[in-house]
RNA sequence: GCUACUGUGGCUCAAUGGCAGAGCAGUUCACUCGUAAUGAACAGGUUGUCGGUUCGAUUCCGACCAGUAGCUCCA
């Protein structure tokens, strides 16, 4: 007999040998129905893993982690078990779970169409129907691939697997057997609720070089209603894309004529961009930093310097022709080596230290045309950048002072809470990409984990996404798609100051060299404009709305007393405007809503006589009459306090 | 850059290998109106661009441009 530590607790004996899935059903029909797969002593197993020793077991369902990705890679196998029945030439490559689903990448000879994907996802209730079960075995390496001789992505794999020494992993239902290491629920019955969503390419193994397979996107869930949710869910959170709601609100346009990546803020944009832009430059120089103001392109002799000429030159923007004898110029990508070219006019004491550089930097970068993305990915854009440079005494002190200046910031945005941390490494595989020695690289991330954890931040660490030239703290939002992209960066750089020769005298009087603290404060406004429209829906909070409020008079008796209002709020900072087209009252209300301004305010004889507005707000409706100095105080109250 | 889809007045969408249509927005006129659309009239398009097939192309084909999702790359 083995001792069994389940939920809170509860210690149960079980015969040796007994698997998850009997333990499971022991302790109730409805768990066992719904368990997806094992937690054993913190270690996730297949609900056939038998336990032969005391042990804490946790029973995963659907409302693990562990259990739905269990469930939904169980679809994607069904899924594979249908295209293999429907079109027996598609090679198999892999097909996990993702965060919202799953997937699987096919190799075909035409990518699926819609009306196959349907065809797809018919056969798969049909292996939903027929309860396969589904059953786990082991073979050896030299068997696994005889196995699976047809499937040449799958070859690949057992080679890969094969060093391990372990035996190789497979799970068959029913006609369909794939490799893999699970684990998986016990028959296709449970997955009734899924929808195939999409089919597009990937590259095999995530590799441009690779071959281009067919990916089709799907998901799944217990129950049809969740399901259901969660496709509105996904219909409702497009109505909040800023591609969408900029466009509409009037925020920004495109044009054929201009090019991609290359937005047109409009009247509203701009004013939000300046908005932001007011705010982050009074909020540095609060925190002592110090203003450039540099040229948007220089000659190739300074990225040569920097290292960006070699490292980034596809993504530059280069004017001029070398070949023709002519001095060769670039778009700035980047503002690094500008701020670096201040610093160095004059020789610094330690005493200077630390310098804190901001500027609101238009930046150029060639990207390629299928990146483009609204204004979250452009090829213009302006940043509130910065550089710091810094001893290395106060490294430490300084990153701390930059992310907490980032998080008081994105805390009165109302984004702080919708943000994650990624600690961004060197790849020391990566010769290509990265500069200098690993013996820099180390220290310099070890350094960078210290202040991370110090700071105690919670963060993921990733391999292969640092900057060139060091690592970096990337602030991490999702668009409406679920779409992860880098918001803010704040990077340690220990090679640039090199290459610049920058220095500073130590109390020594000995030249040393500084650290340099790369970092913006709000990101770019660009893409900072675009997350904060999905998040508002374009109800941006009354600090940021580039119109607060609309006076409306009733009819052309209070003309004269509309347009002194809106004097006097003009006056009071207020952002307003006069709305005195010849329309119902109820005609301007609704396209006010539909602009999403914060406040609407109605004059009719009644407020004219008493001295007063109406107001309405978008969120709450009609708040009744009041006078407008009270408007005005409560306004300015809702401005300060920002989105908190 | 790669895979797929899309492109029709300012916006949302309809239609067809044979004269391109609606709603909203716009303009004009009337109405001076109390919290999400007053009525009428008018105007607005070389169907993204350039080629090809065809008696005839907006429709079919190709290239390019742009937009969308995904991959790769990236703030």
């Amino acid at each position: 007999m083995i001792k069994i530590t389940l939920k809170g607790d509860v210690v149960k004996e079980y015969d040796n040998g007994t698997s998850i899935a009997q333990v499971a059903q022991s302790l109730g029909q409805g768990l066992f129905k719904a368990a997806c797969c094992g937690k054993v002593d913190g270690k996730v197993q297949d609900l056939r893993f038998e336990l032969n020793a005391d042990c804490a077991l946790e029973i995963c369902t659907f409302d693990d982690d562990n259990g739905r990705r269990a469930f939904r890679h169980t679809a994607s196998h069904m899924l594979a078990q249908a295209v293999k029945r429907l079109f027996p030439n598609a090679k198999l490559a892999i097909g996990p779970s993702i965060e919202n689903g799953f997937y699987y990448d096919f190799d075909v000879e035409k990518p699926f169409t819609n009306d196959e994907l349907a065809k797809i996802e018919a056969e798969m209730t049909k292996i939903s129907k027929e309860e396969l079960k589904i059953e786990h075995f082991t073979l050896p390496v030299d068997e696994a691939k005889k196995l699976m001789a047809s499937e040449p992505y799958k070859l690949e794999l057992i080679d890969e697997h094969a060093a391990s020494g372990e035996a190789i992993s497979f799970y068959k239902q029913g006609d369909f057997t794939d490799l893999c290491a699970g684990p998986h629920l016990l028959d296709t019955g449970k997955i009734k609720a899924f929808k195939l969503t999409s089919a597009t390419g990937a590259y095999w193994r995530g590799d441009e070089k690779n071959k281009m397979l067919c990916r089709v996107y799907g998901t799944a869930f217990p129950k049809a209603a969740e399901l259901a949710e969660y496709l509105e869910k996904l219909e409702e959170a497009k109505k909040r894309d800023h591609n969408l709601i900029g466009r509409q609100l009037k925020y920004f346009t495109t044009s054929d004529v201009i090019g991609q990546g290359l937005p047109l803020l409009m009247p509203k944009g701009a004013k939000l961009f300046q908005i932001l832009n007011r705010y982050v430059e009074d909020k540095e120089a609060e925190h002592g930093y110090v203003m450039t103001k540099t040229p948007f392109m220089a000659k190739s002799d300074l990225y040569k310097i920097s290292g960006h000429w070699d490292h980034y030159r596809d993504g530059m923007f280069i004017l001029g022709d070398e070949s023709k004898d002519k001095e060769v110029y670039a778009l700035r990508p980047m503002t690094c080596p500008f701020q670096y070219t201040i610093y160095n006019t004059e020789l610094h004491s330690y005493k200077d230290l630390p310098i804190r550089f901001g500027e609101t930097s238009t930046l150029f970068r060639n990207e390629s045309s299928g990146e483009m993305h609204g204004l979250i990915r452009v090829r213009q854009f302006t940043i509130s950048e910065g550089h710091l440079v810094v001893t290395p005494e106060q490294l430490e002190s300084e990153f701390d002072g930059v992310v907490n200046l980032i998080k008081e910031m994105m805390g009165e945005l109302g984004l702080l809470d919708d943000l994650t941390y990624r600690f961004s490494k060197w790849d020391p595989d990566d010769k290509e990409k990265y500069v200098g020695t690993a013996e820099i690289w180390e220290n310099c991330q070890n350094t960078m984990r210290h202040i991370l954890d110090d700071l105690g931040l919670e963060y993921t660490e990733a391999v292969g996404e640092a900057a060139f030239y060091g690592p970096k703290l990337d602030i991490q939002i999702k668009n409406v798609h679920g779409k992860e992209d880098t918001l803010i960066t704040v990077q340690i750089d220990p090679f640039l100051a090199e290459n610049f020769d920058m220095v500073f005298v130590d109390k020594d009087n000995a030249k040393k060299r500084p650290y340099i603290i790369h970092r913006t404060s709000i990101g770019c406004y660009e893409r900072t404009i675009a997350l904060l429209l999905e998040k508002y829906a374009g109800a941006l909070p009354l600090w940021l709305a580039p119109v607060q409020a609309i006076v409306m008079p009733i009819s052309d008796r209070q003309q004269e007393y509309a347009q002194n209002l809106v004097k006097k709020l003009r006056q009071n900072g207020m952002r307003v405007e006069l709305d005195d087209r010849n329309e119902k009252i109820g005609y301007k209300i609704r396209e006010g809503q539909l602009e999403k301004v914060p406040y609407m305010l109605v004059l009719g004889d009644r407020e004219m006589e008493n001295g007063e507005i109406a107001v309405r707000s978008r969120s709450e409706g009609d708040k009744g009459a009041m006078k407008i100095d009270d408007f005005i105080a409560m306004a300015a109250e809702e401005v300060r306090t920002k989105a908190k």
